[in-house]
DNA sequence: ATGAACCTTCCAGTACAGTGGAAGGTCAAG
DNA sequence: CTTGACCTTCCACTGTACTGGAAGGTTCAT
């Protein structure tokens, strides 16, 4: 299987493969006589995992580990889930800071709903913020 | 004023200043003698402008039209308030696409909590994603 | 034999808001 | 007179996940 198959059976781009090994996600690929990568069907499947980590909101980085776990022979079961857990916690801060965001904004916004520009003074930029 | 008074008195950096002029938000200041930039006292409330802009989340970008629509010598009221108004969808959609993806990961993370490496099959990467 | 479609490598750039460091000039105190 | 703190410019780099393009090689159909 050539990358642009792959890419395909995939629904990702050449380039995105190619970067994926370079960054360690995919091993090397065979190679035809051509020079051509040469993929195995197991490829789509590691392809796939990348992409339901991606979605589990793990970073590149974070799913190069538990591949090179698993390389290792080991099962990455318990780093998953501490990754997992860590997500978790980091996801409830960042939605925490984005509603405290929200309040804030929502506030100015609603005071800039009733625009008096006369009482802008000179000196400042802007009253409503 | 120097450059790095300006920064203390504003809680930032001197780099992080020049990088502000480099970027048009702060206009180029005058110099002195020596090449040293000279600040006036109402650099104070530009950056502070800024800082209050970026804790409403906004931009860098849109901070600069915020001050570049003020030095025009029009009031920037109204434009503040569209910028507010779009931040807000912004953030909305922001936060409904993390708790969702707080939902998924919550759910794996579950599933995580009782592990059982012996179900991991060879040819899976990890049965929990 | 030639053109299209595919592949290769390598270099560079995207967005964002800075940060790090080198090489050198200036100023006040001791 | 020298030391140290401050300033200058310029270039490169941070992190994240790619993306774009150039220059060239391969494969297959016409």
């Amino acid at each position: 299987m050539r990358i642009g198959q792959l890419a395909e059976a995939t629904g990702t781009t050449t380039k995105t493969l190619r970067f994926y090994e370079e960054s360690g996600l995919l091993p090397p690929a065979e190679r035809m006589a051509s020079g051509y990568r040469d993929y195995t069907d197991d490829a789509v499947g590691r392809v796939g995992f990348i992409h339901r980590g991606q979605a589990a909101g793990l970073t590149l980085a974070q799913i190069g580990q538990i591949l090179r776990i698993r390389e290792h022979g080991q099962t990455p079961c318990s780093h998953v889930r501490d990754l997992l857990g860590e997500r978790l916690r980091e996801l409830d801060a960042q939605i925490a800071e984005l509603l405290a965001l929200r309040e804030t904004i929502s506030q100015l916004h609603a005071q800039a709903a009733e625009p008096e520009p006369d009482t802008c003074s000179a000196d400042e930029v802007c009253r409503y913020i």
